[in-house]
RNA sequence: AGGGCUAUCGCCAAGCGGUAAGGCACAGCACUUUGACUGCUGCAGUCGCUGGUUCGAAUCCAGCUAGCCCUG
């Protein structure tokens, strides 16, 4: 029997080719659009009569199925995606998750900027909405896996655990935003782009006729919208957000006023407004004091990182120091050094050469020879 | 209200009679499934003001204005 296979359709390239390649395989394919934070309302057709959100929140409404109209009409990534659907003769459906993605995404990426750290909402969104709820759900429809249009390679070593092996094209590799992955996630996963190139992605949608072949990749964050991420978070959360403060330098010296603490976020350089003579960059945030520190580049280099909140994925604990690839940022080639676990479940990672910039709340992901062996939450840094 | 010094882009700052460097800031673009970083491009028709000398002045001269310093 073949097996059945829930793809995570965004509209995009990569999902689409994702759900191509899995047909191809012989797999029961299955197209899932996620609301995750457009508002559905505007454009409800009108001959439709009742609201097009109905339909589309809570289970299911099925291509062709009178909810058909009212879903991509709603959300446009959807209307994307359904076509593609109808091009690979797969059933699509839309299924909302803005519940678990504003508990999970919005609101976390808010409060962290509130307590001046800097969150990084995709790895949030796939732990929890992209594999939690959606391979919940798909399990509790009777699917044996779910599916995305991730670039790298699921694996399953040799003693037995999963883990995650970078893409071959290393310029698009997405493994670090996906070190959150629990064994049961990436037990019923499948990542069918891994093998391939960018480039290859979309010339494999141009053969299998996909209308959104030439769609230009996604980028900054999903939910807001001008690229003003702390305006959305002025409009989310009001009067907690702490306004105009103080820069200082490392000795306490008045530079200006800033903006406010959540305009700011560790090694930031453009928009502070700070005619030193010399470019100069956030070192430190202080919420306790809602000051922003002020340094030159070299005050942002640091051979220690903390991290908690561990996930290890090749290997089930780290019970000796190892010596590993470790990436502070989704673009950051990675830098070698040595891990180790202090009190706490924590993990300090020793440099080999200085990192640049690693701030509290984003991940830190070790690799072993390719392969994600865990990672955590950078908690703090130092010389 | 005696003497001295200084006034060039938002900030700093070259220039010293031949037709306005540079840095920072700022803006736009590129890069980018997070925040950043980075790169590229742009950014004074004008040199406190008013006159004068000169073929030609930000550069020399005079007056005025402003700021700083010293001295009553």
């Amino acid at each position: 029997m073949r097996e059945k296979v829930v793809v995570g359709m965004s509209g995009g390239v990569d999902s689409s080719v994702a759900a191509y390649l899995l047909k191809e395989q012989g797999y029961d394919v299955t197209g899932v659009t996620m609301q995750t934070w457009q508002e559905a309302e505007g454009s409800v057709s009108p001959e439709t009569g009742a609201a097009g959100e109905a339909d589309c929140s809570g289970v299911l409404s099925e291509t062709g199925a009178a909810g058909e109209a009212d879903c991509s009409g709603v959300l446009p990534a959807a209307a994307d995606a359904r076509r593609v659907a109808e091009v690979l003769g797969i059933p699509h459906y839309v299924m909302d998750f803005r519940r678990e993605f504003r508990g999970c995404v919005m609101d976390y990426f808010v409060e962290e900027y509130l307590q001046g750290r800097t969150p990084n909402p995709c790895i949030a969104c796939n732990r929890y909405v992209k594999w939690e709820a959606l391979l919940r759900r798909s399990r509790e429809l009777g699917a044996d896996y779910i599916a995305t249009g991730h670039y790298a390679r699921i694996e399953r070593l040799p003693g037995g655990r999963f883990s995650l092996r970078s893409c071959l094209d290393a310029g698009k590799d997405q493994t670090y935003a996906l070190y959150n992955l629990t064994q049961e996630q990436l037990a019923h996963t499948l990542m069918p782009l891994g093998s391939y190139s960018k480039a290859e992605i979309r010339r494999l949608a141009e053969e299998a006729g996909l209308p959104v072949a030439h769609k230009p990749d996604s980028q900054e964050i999903c939910f807001v919208p001008d690229d003003d991420y702390a305006g959305f978070i002025d409009q989310t959360a009001g009067d907690r957000v702490p306004g105009p403060g103080k820069f200082v330098d490392s000795r306490g010296n008045v530079l200006g006023t800033h903006r406010g603490i959540t305009h700011y976020t560790i090694g930031q350089r453009r928009g502070l407004g700070l005619p030193m003579g010399e470019r100069v960059f956030v070192t430190r945030l202080r919420p306790e004091t809602n000051e922003v520190v002020i340094g030159s580049n070299e005050d942002l280099l640091s051979r220690r990182v903390i991290c908690d909140r561990v996930n290890y994925m090749a290997v089930e604990g780290l019970e000796s120091p190892a010596r590993v690839l470790a990436r502070i940022r989704y673009n950051h080639r990675g830098e070698y050094g040595r891990i180790e676990t202090i009190s706490g479940g924590r993990i300090l990672c020793t440099f080999e050469k200085p990192v640049r910039a690693a701030a509290p709340g984003q991940a830190i992901v070790f690799y072993d020879d390719g392969y994600v062996l865990g990672g955590g939450t950078i908690l703090g840094a130092e010389a």
